[in-house]
RNA sequence: AGUCUCGUAGCUCAGUUGGUUAGAGCGCUACACUGAUAAUGUAGAGGUCCCCAGUUCAACUCUGGGCGGGACUACCA
């Protein structure tokens, strides 16, 4: 122990950094910060589980500080604080991976290679870059407990999602629906948007277009619009896929949108008639200038066709109304042919009013659920529901449906022409460019029966099956849903209660993404992720949702004595052993779980649903799954749930944020998190988007490894609110070593410096503040009032601030005016009462710092910390983190000093520069200054300080 | 296209409930200090507070509408 505070040749924070690192691994810190508090209340944070399929990146830093900043704040505040380290594992970017690293595509798993290999391939490309982020994690000081991380793809975290998934099965909140999904029918598979965004997808093709006239049916709902007309009236819709028109349910119409009506005539059959449109888009279907065209002269097939406006309504007014069905082929069941409203109707193309065919689009389909409208479907031979074109692309053919089906709702002789007609030429190798295409057939039949306004060509993009070169249609795919609809109110409620930081993201992003919930798609047509664990029986009469391996044992063992299957594939699997070897024996992944066939309640075979959830869900599983609960921990599992403190990217708003919410609120009807911070980007210097292929990704370990992780996180920290984007520039890195870091190496030199000299290691009395001169008592004012603001900063996530305030502190009053007008104090001389105040109150502040500082910048306040300590003796506590926060004290804050200090502060400034302005030099002395006073308190500030300022300006000595 | 967010000095950012002449740091220019010295301090120049309209005695601040950057979501007749 020397009796000597330790001084510097030089501020080398890269090599702090080490050392406080090895110390930290010697004196095993971190764990110390958990087992110090053991018994106190806990602080519970959630670590949102990276994937450590790429390599780290700075941008990760900035989140880690956040995280690590509050948790090291509340060890502080004496909270035992929970967090636990994680994996995320499955999903699609380590399948894309793996199938570019293997260079094969989805089609060859299960062909060139077998599910089991592809899917250890997967379990190594994940972990690829482990090494790296734990690396990243120990040199950035990033304190999480990676003792027992949870991985997602390990078989108890696997158990505890299934389990969660069938307590919301047993709620009846999962079904099996179908969504609008692109759709190859050359190769008879759904594609991701994924595949459907690759280069050369989108082509530009040339497809006959129909603005069809839907007849309105006159009732007292739509009197209004047959006021003062002679003829029908007819919605004009317009649309690219005439194919699609057998299939309409609805009409949708924006509700801001205007729209007008107009008595005409029908161009190809000569038919008056009285049609509604956008008004924005009526000069597009009539030509101004036939406005003036006298209707009597018109007769059929004039090319210029009268017609005249003759009202006009906002959206809103014609929802309800009903009309007429285009074409009668197939009759839905349910409500339909209604005109209903949408916010994603637009006036740029068209006519304003959008056709709906639900089983065609994936708005359409949207929308037509909110309303209560019914898709157009038929019913097969196996009594399923179908969309009216088949998965081959054609018209459904007669024989394959339900006979009673086409007895009760198919018109034969209108259909029969069109049954098995494909929807494209290009799924039919019988057809070429040249033959008719059914949009063509289906347009000429609406001309004949005068419901076609306008058919012409029209060249748009659309996208193709990248595998096949053929067009691609939204086609209806089986999925299963999480109905979160059902829960959204309470969603709602609960998020009310979350403190977001920014507030924005939480009832902005957040919470308008909750009022336009939508239930929750689940499935994935993919290979590494978690299996559904739902087993089917083939006419889908039973099923059995499994939540645990128990169950799947026993169900199993059923299996086994009705012969379905020979042996069990889990076999040595004992239940109520935790342990990863037990687990080991249980892979509950594909292709395994794919090869269980089980027995139902009637003694049918039951196969596994075939898809894997949403990878979602796996990370919104977090708060059970990382504790294997309710398997184990159940006795512990109120002290982790729900998380005090999240914080991640604000991408993951509708990702991680909501399936934590949604999971949450199903469960346990409460929320997964009580506070969150969502964080902003980080962009390269010109506020780019930082990415590989562009060269701007700032490297997180050579700037470490440069400028030591202290200066990086202040600067991270300080530069911007967390949830403004970052514009990431490394001199600020430079600025911020400088400038703070600096600067209180500096001050703490001088210190060390001095009393060193004075053999000063503060042995003396404590002296009591009121006995201070009145800098001291000033800077202790000071103090005082930045512990506060620094508490409040913290206490409600707002580590800017914090950082802000205390690097003022640091380089304007401590280093610039209180070391700066205190220095001859410390001169020489003897060892007077003023000269043990001055190094005591310099102490006090340097040593409070550490501690404000401590969250933010964990290694140099360590280091600053345990250097005034290790001589002074002072705090016992072996680290600055396992030491307790300070808090302020209100009588020390003397508000009337600081001011005094700040008027003294800014009159030496203002009196600066007047000398310049009259050019007399510094030295120079002044015969005299003059201050105008404007009121007695403001003198008898200023006689207070007159004689700092007196000092200050003319530079004397004495 | 929708939702959110940002737009203040050359750069990075403050700017509290509307209130005189809009601030800080960096950079730049000049100077000072020489007992914290490969440190430090001071001053100066530098702004159409993105644009337009409105509310108000008064708008960087509030409201509406644009424009531009970014993120997320959606790909549509």
């Amino acid at each position: 122990m020397s009796n000597k505070f330790q001084e510097y040749k030089q501020l080398d924070l890269s090599q702090i950094n080490k050392d406080v690192l090895k110390r930290w691994q010697e004196d095993d810190t971190f764990h110390k910060s958990i087992s110090t508090r053991e018994g106190h209340p806990t602080f519970v944070f959630y670590e949102g589980p990276p994937s450590a399929n790429g390599m780290p990146g700075i941008h990760h830093v900035m989140a880690r500080a956040i995280k690590d900043i509050f948790c090291r704040y509340k060890t502080m505040k004496g909270f035992r604080v929970h967090r636990k380290a994680g994996w995320d594992t499955h999903g699609l970017p380590v399948e894309l991976s793996v199938e570019k690293a293997l260079n094969i595509t989805k089609e060859d798993i299960g062909l060139k290679i077998s599910v089991e290999e592809y899917n250890n391939a997967c379990r190594k490309e994940v972990m690829k870059y482990t090494r790296e982020w734990e690396e990243l994690t120990r040199i950035m000081g990033y304190w999480v407990n990676m003792d027992d991380p949870y991985v997602t793809y390990d078989n108890r975290y696997i158990e505890t999602v299934w389990w969660l998934l069938k307590q919301i099965y047993n709620k009846g909140l999962m079904y099996k629906g179908y969504t609008i999904q692109p759709y190859s029918p050359a190769a008879g598979t759904g594609l991701s948007s994924h595949e459907i965004n690759q280069p050369g997808s989108y082509r530009d093709v040339k497809d006959t277009t129909a603005v069809a006239q839907f007849k309105a049916i006159r009732n007292s709902k739509s009197e209004f619009l047959f006021e003062g007309t002679d003829t029908d009236v007819s919605f004009l819709a317009w649309t690219t896929t005439p194919w699609t028109l057998p299939s309409n349910t609805a009409l949708c119409v924006g509700p801001g949108i205007k729209y007008v009506r107009v008595k005409s005539f029908n161009p190809y059959t000569g038919i008056p008639a009285t049609l509604i449109l956008a008004k924005d888009l009526f000069s597009v279907h009539f030509n101004p200038k036939n406005a003036e065209l006298d209707f009597d002269e018109y007769k059929p097939g004039d090319k210029n066709i009268p017609y005249k406006i003759t009202g006009e309504y906002k959206g809103t007014e014609l929802a309800g109304i009903q009309y007429e069905q285009l074409i009668e082929w197939v009759k839905p069941k349910g409500k339909a042919f209604e005109v209903i409203t949408g916010d994603f109707v637009t006036t740029e193309d068209g006519t304003g009013i959008v056709h709906i065919a639900p089983t065609f689009g994936a708005d359409d389909d949207r929308v037509a659920k909110q309303n209560g409208i019914s898709p157009l479907i038929v019913v097969d031979k196996e009594g399923k529901n179908q969309a009216l074109v088949d998965k081959t692309g054609r018209f459904f053919l007669v024989q394959n449906m339900a006979e009673e089906f086409v007895t009760e709702n198919v018109n034969l002789e209108k259909y029969e022409e069109f049954a098995g007609r494909y929807v494209k030429n290009e799924y039919d190798e019988q057809l070429t460019e040249k033959d008719n295409t059914v949009d063509v057939d289906i347009s000429v039949m609406l001309k004949l029966e005068n419901k076609a306004f306008k058919i012409e060509k029209h060249t748009h993009s659309y996208p193709h099956c990248w595998r096949t070169d053929k067009p691609i249609l939204y086609y209806p795919l089986d999925s299963w849903f999480i109905k979160t609809t059902a829960v959204k109110d309470k969603m709602v409620e609960l998020n009310n209660t979350i403190n977001w930081k920014p507030q924005s993201t939480g009832t902005g992003r957040f919470g308008n993404w909750l009022e336009n919930l939508v239930d929750w798609n689940l499935s994935r047509s993919r290979f590494w992720g978690t299996p559904l664990p739902i087993w089917r029986t083939e006419d889908d009469s039973e099923e059995i949702c499994i939540g645990s391996i128990e169950e799947l044992m026993v169900e199993i063992e059923k299996s086994l004595k009705t012969g379905f299957m020979t042996n069990n594939p889990y076999e040595g699997f004992k239940v109520g052993n935790n342990s990863k070897e037990n687990y080991d024996k249980a892979d509950l992944h594909k292709p395994y779980v794919d090869n269980i066939v089980l027995v139902s309640a009637s003694g049918q075979k039951m196969f596994r649903e075939s898809d894997l959830i949403d990878v979602w869900f796996d990370s919104g599983s977090m708060p059970y799954a990382q504790r294997h609960f309710p398997f184990e921990n159940l006795e512990i599992f109120n002290e982790v749930f729900p998380a005090d403190f999240i914080a991640e990217g604000v991408d993951q708003t509708r990702g991680w944020f909501f399936t934590l919410h949604a999971i949450a609120t199903m469960i346990d009807e409460s929320v997964a998190f009580k506070n969150i911070i969502s964080n902003g980007l980080v962009l390269d210097k010109n506020g780019n988007k930082m990415s590989k292929r562009l060269g701007n990704a700032v490297d997180p370990f050579e700037t470490i490894e440069n400028y030591g992780s202290d200066p990086l996180r202040w600067y991270m920290i300080t530069n911007s609110q967390p949830w403004d984007n970052l514009k990431f520039d490394i001199s600020g890195v430079e600025e911020v070593r400088r400038k703070f870091f600096g600067t209180l190496y500096n001050t703490y030199n001088f210190f060390a410096l001095y009393a060193n000299v004075d053999g000063f290691c503060f042995a003396e009395n404590e002296i009591p503040v009121e006995k201070r001169p009145e800098i001291d008592r000033w800077i202790i004012s000071l103090l005082n009032s930045l512990v506060k603001e620094v508490s409040w900063c913290y206490e409600n996530y707002e580590p800017t601030r914090a950082g802000r305030a205390i690097s003022d502190f640091v380089s304007e009053n401590l280093s610039n005016w209180f070391v700066r007008l205190s220095r001859k104090r410390y001169w020489g001389g003897e060892f007077t009462e003023d000269k043990i105040s001055a190094y005591q109150t310099l102490y006090t502040c340097l040593a409070t710092v550490a501690k404000l500082m401590a969250p933010i910048a964990p290694f140099y306040a360590d280091l600053l910390y345990s250097n005034l300590n290790k001589v002074t003796q002072k705090e016992l506590d072996q680290s600055v983190h396992l030491a307790d926060f300070p808090t302020y004290n209100a009588e020390l804050i003397d508000k009337d000093l600081e001011e005094k200090m700040d008027i003294a502060q800014k009159a030496s400034s203002m009196i600066l520069a007047l000398r310049r302005k009259e050019k007399l030099k510094v030295r120079q002395p002044l015969a005299k200054i003059i201050v105008p006073v404007l009121n007695a308190r403001l003198h008898e500030q200023f006689e207070a300080i007159k004689n700092i300022v007196l000092t200050e300006v003319r530079n004397l000595e004495n």
